[in-house]
RNA sequence: GACUGCGUAGCUCAGCCGGUAGAGCACCUGACUUUUAAUCAGGUGGUCCUGGGUUCGAUCCCCAGCGCAGUCACCA
């Protein structure tokens, strides 16, 4: 990439570069403050006041006005006119400018006004005034350097727009570009939201393993690292699920849920990134109309958290998370699409037919239900804009849930489509070790047929499930993709603090 | 992984139908001193992503590589 700071010129008399001129003016100005006897990186410093609630507090202020009220503020300088007598100050809230004037500074701490660059971190002692031109201000009594910086910012009205170095350098990212760092408190506000409606309804939060011995609780293809001391390999979690599900045998809690880390060794796109953010929960004595309640309840206490209201718009489209959301099958959504019931296909090969006439080219290997998926992939997601659950898949796509009480191809699962995304996934979950053996050995057969992604036997989730699984519902939510539609983003990199780049040679 | 596009100053971007490059901001010097992307005058700053090839000459054309973006495939 280009543009990255060099860190290796500091000292060279013979650098020519402009990144050496620049970091060079900031050294002298650094050492001119030395010279001044100013330590230019102290300790501590206790600001009083922060921009914001000083913005607020005074805003009837009117202009021209000075009151004799003390503050000490503490930000960076991000902007300065007339040779640094007016200085934008931002904080993490906000901004305020500091007005410094011979009248009310010692000789001493004006000449420091020559040593400060955009970038440097000071402290403000003064008195809030409101500037004839209507700037609410701090006057300074007192000005502190609290950390000099070495780095020029980048363009201070165009901001870092390059994306590579925005994510390269998020930090940079974050200093100059306000909708950045507005999308990331977004995003802790909803994981926040998440939390406190789950603690509310009494779940208990936990924490399982991430690294696990047995690949397991939904379909993707693993990250295998090694464990030295045990001379082991281990997977990255694909999911949390089986661990949870066996604290709900173990009785730990009524409902149990973890927020966390799952990693998929896939590609990267507009909505995936390799190790993503998931809720899951697991809740006994419910089935999966009940997850879907508990669902719409989570994500519309979420969205007013953050909205103040129920209906958003992402991209131009209103999106109302108001109760209740659509429900309905795969197979009936498949059918309104396409006219065709994929019921009525005992097997594969008539069910493979069907899609070819739709005109999808499918692996000829899928088995009915994979088929259905395709089918439904292809022709109904894209479509579903609001929030929607799909209900009973195909069992042989879901093999940790229970099977359907009107049909035995079909488990209780459901997906949440919203902006035509999956946001959610459930199940009531499938608690006869007998059938889940089964299940298990079916992914199997397909693991061995080719299939990176299907799971593997978990012997000892089985004896977990011989011990007893209550009747329990269980969900899993991507934070990611809610945090996109929540904050109008257009890709999961916004959303991240750091996401996946390739790394630099 | 495949295809398409992009990579020029610290940042945001022009430009060159092949003759070694410009602007604004930032930075430096000076002026001004109640400014708001402050203003005015002057100035510094470039491996035009990297490596090959074609050419008298390549930042520009060709090939390869690296990085990023978008689309597709797998997936949440």
């Amino acid at each position: 990439m280009k543009n990255q700071p060099k860190n290796d010129q500091g000292g060279s008399d013979t650098a020519t570069t402009n990144d050496n001129i620049l970091r060079k003016a900031k050294l002298k100005k650094l050492s001119d403050l030395e010279q001044l006897g100013i330590e230019p990186f102290p300790h501590i410093f206790k600001p009083t006041h922060q921009a914001a609630a000083l913005q607020k507090s005074y805003e009837s202020l009117v202009a021209g006005e000075e009151t004799q009220d003390k503050v000490i503020v503490a930000g960076r300088v991000m902007a300065a006119r007339n040779n640094n007598m007016f200085i934008d100050l931002m904080d993490t809230t906000g901004s305020i400018q500091i007005f410094s004037h011979k009248d009310s500074m010692s000789p001493e701490n004006m000449s420091l006004l020559d040593c400060l660059d955009l970038g440097d971190i000071i402290g403000v002692e003064g008195v809030i005034r409101r500037t004839p031109r209507g700037e609410l201000s701090v006057r300074a009594y007192k000005i502190t350097v609290l950390t000099k910086s070495l780095l020029p910012l980048p363009e201070k009205y165009h901001g870092l727009s390059d994306v590579e170095q925005r994510y390269r350098q998020r930090y940079v990212d974050l200093i100059v570009n306000e909708s950045s760092r507005d999308v990331l408190r977004a995003r802790s506000k909803i994981v926040s939201a998440v939390r406190e409606y789950l603690d509310g309804i009494g779940a208990l939060e936990v924490e399982t393993p991430i690294l696990h011995s047995i690949l397991g609780g939904a379909s993707a293809k693993p990250f295998v690292t090694t464990y030295n001391a045990l001379d082991a390999n281990f997977y990255l979690r694909v999911a949390p699920e089986l661990y949870l599900k066996r604290l709900i045998v173990g009785g730990l809690s009524d409902a149990v849920y973890e927020i966390g880390r799952n990693f998929r060794n896939e590609g990267l796109s507009i909505k995936h990134n390799p190790e993503f953010t998931a809720v899951e929960g697991y809740h006994m004595y419910m089935d999966y109309s009940d997850i879907m309640d508990l669902i719409e309840d989570l994500v519309g206490h979420v969205v007013k958290k953050v909205h103040g209201t129920l209906e958003i718009e992402y991209d131009g489209q209103k999106i109302n998370f108001a109760k209740p959301w659509k429900r309905r099958s795969m197979i009936d959504l498949v059918q309104d699409e396409t006219g065709i019931n994929f019921l009525e296909f005992d097997t594969a090969e008539q069910a493979h037919q069907a899609a070819a006439k739709l005109n999808l080219k499918l692996d000829p290997k899928l088995n009915w239900g994979q088929v259905v998926e395709q089918v439904f992939a292809d022709r109904v997601e894209h479509k579903l804009i609001q929030p929607t659950h799909v209900t009973d898949y195909p069992f042989e796509i879901s093999p940790l849930a229970k099977n359907s009480r009107l049909n035995p191809r079909l488990v209780e699962r459901f997906e949440t489509f919203v902006n035509g995304w999956e946001i959610a996934n459930a199940f009531t979950e499938l608690n006869d070790p007998r059938i889940q053996r089964e299940r298990f050995l079916q992914q199997v057969e397909q693991r061995e047929t080719g299939d990176e992604e299907a799971q593997m036997l978990d012997e000892d989730f089985i004896t977990a499930l011989e011990y007893g699984l209550p009747p329990t519902g269980g969900w899993g939510m991507g934070i990611d993709r809610l945090v996109i539609l929540l904050t109008n983003s257009q890709n999961i990199r916004e959303v991240l603090c750091f996401p996946t780049l390739r790394p630099l040679k």
